[in-house]
DNA sequence: CCAATTTGACCACG
DNA sequence: CGTGGTCAAATTGG
C-alpha cells in the first residue's frame, strides 16, 4: 500500500523535475535573468534529490543521517534536515512518560533565490506573526520567532523560528513547530468567514471535519493526560481551500491530496498561491504544509521526549505518509511506546 | 484606527 | 546564572 503512494509521489517528483526543466528551457532566452535560471536549476536538482532519496529510503523511516549526507551536496534548495535537537534517546527515557509540550518539530533550510523578487523572509503560504527576536550565541544573525496569525482566532499553535545561516546568508534555516490547525482563508470565499469573528475560539464546522477524520483512529493513548494541543496539530491537515466544497465525506479524496501536494510543492507556474505574491518564481515551499503526518502521530503519541524527525525527503509527499500514518494510528494505542528501542 | 512589528522585560530550564 | 523562548507595551505602517 504504502509503496503505491510512494511510487505516485515519486512520479510526481520526477514530473516536477520535468516541468521545471521545461520552464528552464523557456528561460534560456537572454531576457531572463541568471538568477531565475539558477533558481530553476536548484529546484530541479532538489526535486531529483528528493526523488532519489525516496528511492533510497523506501517506505520506511530510517536514519535521517544518510539523507542529510546526501543532501549536503551542493544543491540546497529546500532541504530539510532531520530532526530533533539532540536528546539522546537512550538515556533519556526515564520518566518522560508525560510528554511535555513537545510538538512536532522539523527544520527546513531554504535558500532564497534573489533576483526573483523574493528575498529575505520567505513566504511559505501561511501567514505568520512575529512575536520576538533574539540574538543567539555563536550566531551572527538574530533568530526570529513567529507564530501563526490565527493563533487566537482559531487556536492554531503552529510556530516557526527563522534564522539565517552564518556562512551563507542566502540560506535561511526555518524551524517549524506544530502543525497548522487553522483554515487559511486565502482567497477562498468562505461564507462563514465573512464576519469578523472575534470571540469564537473554534470554528466548529470547519475544524470538526478535520478533527473527526483525524481523530478517527488515533488519539487516545493510555493517559489522556496528553493535551490535545499535542495531538491536534499533528493530525490536522493543511485543509486547502480547494477541497472545501467538493470534498465529499470522502476522506479528502486522494486525488485531491495528491494534486495539492503535487502542485503545492513548488512549481510556481502551476498554481499561483493565493497568498504569496505572484512572483514568477518565488519559491513557495508550500510543500512543507503537509509534513510528517505519520511521524507526528507516531512521535506525539509516544512518550519520547522528542521527535524523530520526519524523513524529509518525503516531505513533499504527505500522501505516502498519510497512508502510512493511518495504519499506524490503528495500531498505535496498543503499541508499546514505552519501549524506547523502537525509536532508536 | 487596526493590525503587525519591535524590543526590552520576564520566565523556564539546564 | 546564562541562554533561549515568550509576553506585552510601545511603535510603526497601511
Amino acid at each position: 500500500m504504502a509503496m503505491e503512494w510512494e511510487q505516485k509521489t515519486l512520479i510526481s517528483e520526477l514530473n516536477q523535475g520535468k516541468e521545471l526543466a521545461k520552464q528552464l528551457v523557456n528561460h534560456l532566452n537572454p531576457s531572463s535573468s541568471h538568477e531565475t535560471r539558477e533558481c530553476l536549476i536548484e529546484k530541479i536538482l532538489s526535486s531529483y534529490e528528493k526523488a532519489l532519496s525516496m528511492i533510497n529510503w523506501g517506505a520506511c523511516v530510517e536514519e535521517p543521517k544518510s539523507t542529510i549526507n546526501n543532501l549536503e551536496s551542493p544543491s540546497f534548495f529546500a532541504i530539510t534536515s532531520p530532526i530533533c535537537e539532540g536528546y539522546d534517546q537512550d538515556s533519556k527515557h526515564k520518566d518522560v512518560y508525560k510528554k511535555r509540550k513537545t510538538l512536532p518539530r522539523w527544520t527546513e533550510q531554504v535558500k532564497v533565490c534573489s533576483g526573483t523578487g523574493l528575498e529575505g523572509p520567505l513566504d511559505d503560504g501561511y501567514s505568520w506573526r512575529k512575536y520576538g527576536q533574539k540574538d543567539i550565541l555563536g550566531a551572527n544573525f538574530p533568530r526570529g520567532y513567529y507564530r501563526c496569525t490565527h493563533r487566537h482566532s482559531q487556536g492554531c499553535l503552529a510556530t516557526k523560528q527563522v534564522q539565517r545561516c552564518d556562512e551563507d546568508p542566502t540560506i535561511f534555516e526555518v524551524n517549524y513547530r506544530g502543525r497548522h490547525t487553522c483554515s487559511q482563508a486565502s482567497h477562498l470565499n468562505v461564507a462563514s468567514a465573512s464576519v469578523k469573528e472575534n470571540k469564537r475560539k473554534f470554528q466548529p464546522q470547519q475544524q470538526s471535519q478535520e478533527i473527526v477524520f483525524n481523530y478517527g483512529g488515533g488519539l487516545k493513548s493510555e493517559d489522556m493526560e496528553t493535551r490535545e494541543d499535542d495531538i491536534f496539530p499533528s493530525f490536522s491537515f493543511p485543509s486547502t481551500p480547494i477541497g472545501s466544497d467538493n470534498a465529499d465525506n470522502n476522506i479528502f479524496s486522494e486525488s485531491i491530496m495528491l494534486e495539492n501536494n503535487f502542485m503545492g510543492s513548488f512549481s510556481p507556474t502551476f498554481i499561483s498561491p493565493a497568498t504569496s505574491e505572484s512572483n514568477l518564481f518565488s519559491l513557495s515551499p508550500r510543500h512543507m504544509n503537509s509534513y510528517g503526518l505519520g511521524h507526528n502521530v507516531q512521535t506525539s503519541e509516544s512518550d519520547l521526549t522528542d521527535i524523530i524527525s520526519a524523513p524529509t525527503s518525503v516531505a513533499n509527499s504527505p500522501i505516502g505518509n498519510l497512508d502510512f500514518s493511518l495504519d499506524k494510528v490503528d495500531i498505535d494505542p496498543n503499541f508499546p511506546f514505552d519501549n524506547p528501542e523502537f525509536f532508536s
